[in-house]
DNA sequence: AAAAAAT
């Protein structure tokens, strides 16, 4: 039989892909390392699959119900807290299409090249996932416990606007109560506290401890990131040791300038003059208040003031302060103080934030800090390597920053130990208590030991804390420091009613402005979209959303900062937290979703008693919407009917004409690029011209920066 | 709709 020579067997999974290559496979022993059983049998027959259409998922709704009704025969599940997340297998067998999706994927790439346009051209290498793969995440998703969320928002669809949040709140309390009614938190509470807390650990990390985080060295997926890390390898060598640590890509790791950011940056002028008590008076180390006057910061801001005392007192604490005004030091300190007297090594405090951004500026402000105690920060967020990551862990670290997902994928793996820590801090805590980040969040608090200081902070900390508090924290104290003001006294608010044909040409009037400017907008498309528009407007602009590799949003932002591109087009993904000195105008080009999306956004201007304008968008029939949302924020504004090239734009907003040619895509990418290697070491198997990635010259910033190394080396 | 993990 000649088939007996074939090497793919005709059962099982399929090893090679569709050209002959080896697929990356994890081992036995690497799937056993996550939890996973054995690795089954390639889905369905094929000629089952082209029946149904190669490509084709079976439509989400359809998944929905099938998970919802899975859901609730197993009514019971919440009970066994570590099988919360499904088992791999377990998902698939509920949705037996998974399986098919090696054979889906050549049609997937076909459909890519052909369906994205000039984007392409210069974006393909910075671009993580096209349309397709957005919907292949958002299967993840589905797979995972968000039957919540989607609910949510099938009702949404339908609601009347008007009634749309009273309803959110009804489905919100409804959900909740029906899956962690009173007794099964009772329950969870005990099983926290018992000792069958180790059991449950344990069982959470199989075969964790046999393996140790070595076994990662041989990740498939590592081979990526590391061969982007080489690009950066030189420089991070004259990095501090926290960021080589962490492989982190912020501003300088894409070698676009990187300023510390937050409210370390604080400028010295702008900074309240000494008066009242400073840091040393609300119970700080004196390594600490050194630290701070080193930076010029000598005076708490209110919030600070406020939270510190209860803060280091061991108390949970819920604190509000108004956007840009001083948060991070508000947890970081008392954390870092009260980290400073125990043992060095351990993961004793855990920040959690919802951005990788705000994870990297979070860390950027406290790990100067913590090393002045002594203490050391490993940042812990997506689209980084792995390897500083768990080196961090193999070699104890006292406090980590740290996105939810990878935090849980490096539990998950037994490399990140979470079972000492005493102070879990959620920063923008009613965004992390939303239901997208909840589960995540959850499992967080869940590992982390019952009874440890937790501290919750945002712009908008309102009731969607709730569940959270009432759950996770132990008599907390509240500090509201807002003087009952929404938004600070030094922001200014436009509402600008525009015509649908007009929109366009006044956007680009707003962001010709002089100045920092930064654009929002409701999607990612959108994000790419209006940025292109500008550029061809000839106003420099970039975008950034969280479909972009991380390396790709860091090299835009840090261009942002750097101020070589002066208008940051972006999602919501920079609606919280980010700081960017000196942006003067937030310019919504779309309404926000709600009213504390609007204070998040306005808050990327006027920071720290700096003044800024927000310029909120409106066409025709949002209208009211955005009424509503900017009463809502507690702003008083009345929408203005404004034209192109009105006079009064351009007063109110200085808003100038646009005057200069179309930006030309390779001038843009020019300044996004990774920057030009300063040494001329050559890296062997490094990126090169015509490198060993197989990607064409068109990707222009690859190729420019290829010439410009070759001009240093020689 | 966005965000957050990824072979």
């Amino acid at each position: 039989m000649p088939s007996k020579s074939s090497s793919r067997p005709t059962k099982g999974p399929k090893n090679t892909k569709a050209d002959g290559s080896k697929k990356q496979r994890w081992s036995a022993a690497e799937r056993a390392a996550r939890g996973h059983g054995p690795r089954r049998g390639g889905g369905r027959p094929r000629s089952e699959v082209e029946a149904t259409g190669p490509g084709r998922a079976p439509r989400s709704v359809d998944r929905w119900d099938d998970r919802r009704s899975t859901d609730r025969a197993g009514a019971g599940r919440r009970d066994d807290r570590e099988e919360r997340r499904p088992h791999r297998d377990e998902r698939q067998e509920r949705r037996p299409y998974r399986d098919d999706r090696d054979e889906r994927r050549p049609e997937r790439s076909e459909r890519r090249d052909g369906d994205r346009g000039r984007a392409d051209r210069f974006d393909r290498g910075d671009r993580r996932d096209d349309r397709f793969e957005r919907r292949d995440r958002d299967d993840r998703f589905e797979r995972r416990e968000r039957d919540d969320r989607r609910d949510r928002f099938e009702r949404r669809d339908r609601d009347d606007r008007f009634e749309r949040r009273d309803r959110d709140d009804r489905f919100e309390r409804r959900d909740r109560d029906d899956r962690f009614g009173r007794r099964d938190r009772d329950e969870r509470r005990d099983e926290r506290g018992g000792d069958d807390r180790d059991h449950h650990r344990r069982a959470s990390r199989p075969a964790a401890d046999q393996h140790g985080s070595r076994r990662f060295e041989s990740r498939p997926h590592r081979f990526a990131e590391r061969s982007r890390a080489d690009d950066r390898r030189e420089r991070r060598e004259d990095r501090p040791e926290w960021q080589q640590l962490t492989g982190y890509e912020g501003g300088d790791a894409d070698q676009m300038e990187w300023t510390p950011t937050a409210a370390a940056e604080v400028d010295p002028g702008t900074a309240v003059v000494v008066e009242g008590p400073g840091f040393a008076d609300l119970g700080l180390p004196s390594a600490l208040v050194n630290a701070l006057a080193a930076q010029q910061i000598t005076t708490p801001f209110p919030i600070q003031a406020a939270t510190i005392p209860d803060a280091l007192a061991g108390r949970d604490v819920l604190g509000r302060g108004q956007t840009g005004s001083g948060k991070t030091l508000g947890f970081g300190l008392p954390m870092l103080s009260r980290l400073a007297g125990g043992a060095r090594g351990t993961t004793r405090g855990v920040v959690l934030v919802p951005t990788r951004e705000l994870a990297m500026q979070v860390a950027d402000v406290l790990s100067p800090l913590a090393g002045t105690l002594g203490l050391s920060v490993v940042l812990v967020a997506g689209g980084m390597a792995y390897g500083p990551q768990l080196k961090a862990f193999d070699r104890g670290v006292d406090v980590v920053v740290a996105t939810p997902g990878r935090l849980i994928d490096l539990m998950d793996q037994g490399a990140a130990d979470l079972t000492a820590v005493e102070i879990t801090v959620l920063d923008e805590a009613d965004h992390m208590a939303d239901l997208g980040f909840l589960p995540d969040v959850r499992r967080v608090l869940d590992t982390v030991p019952a009874g440890g200081q937790r501290l919750l902070f945002s712009a908008t900390l309102d009731r969607g804390v709730g569940t959270v508090v009432r759950e996770y924290l132990d008599d907390p104290v509240t500090h509201e420091v807002d003087s009952g003001q929404a938004t600070v006294s030094t922001m200014a608010h436009h509402v600008f009613q525009v015509k649908p044909a007009e929109k366009q040409s006044i956007t680009a009037e707003v962001a010709n402005r002089e100045g920092r400017t930064v654009v929002f907008v409701r999607t990612q498309r959108g994000a790419d979209r209006v940025a292109s528009q500008l550029r061809e407007a000839g106003v420099m602009a970039g975008a950034l959303h969280g479909g972009l590799t991380q390396g790709a949003r860091s090299r835009i932002l840090g261009a942002f900062k750097a101020g070589t591109v002066p208008v940051l087009v972006a999602t919501d993904v920079a609606a919280r937290g980010i700081h960017v000195d000196e942006v003067s105008l937030v310019l919504q080009v779309d309404p926000p979703m709600g009213p504390k999306d609007y204070l998040h956004r306005a808050g990327r201007t006027a920071r720290a008693g700096g003044e800024g304008q927000v310029v909120t968008l409106a066409l025709p029939h949002q209208r009211r919407e955005v009424a509503r949302l900017v009463k809502q924020a507690g702003v008083k504004t009345m929408a203005v009917d404004v034209s192109a090239d009105d006079e009064r734009v351009y007063r109110a907003t200085g808003a100038r004409k646009p005057s200069r040619p179309a930006i030309e895509d390779r001038d843009y990418e020019a300044l996004i690029a990774p920057p030009v290697k300063v040494r001329s070491s050559r890296r062997p198997g490094g990126r090169g011209q015509g490198g060993p990635r197989g990607r064409g010259p068109s990707r222009g910033g690859w190729s420019r920066s290829g010439r410009g190394r070759a001009h240093e080396g020689a």
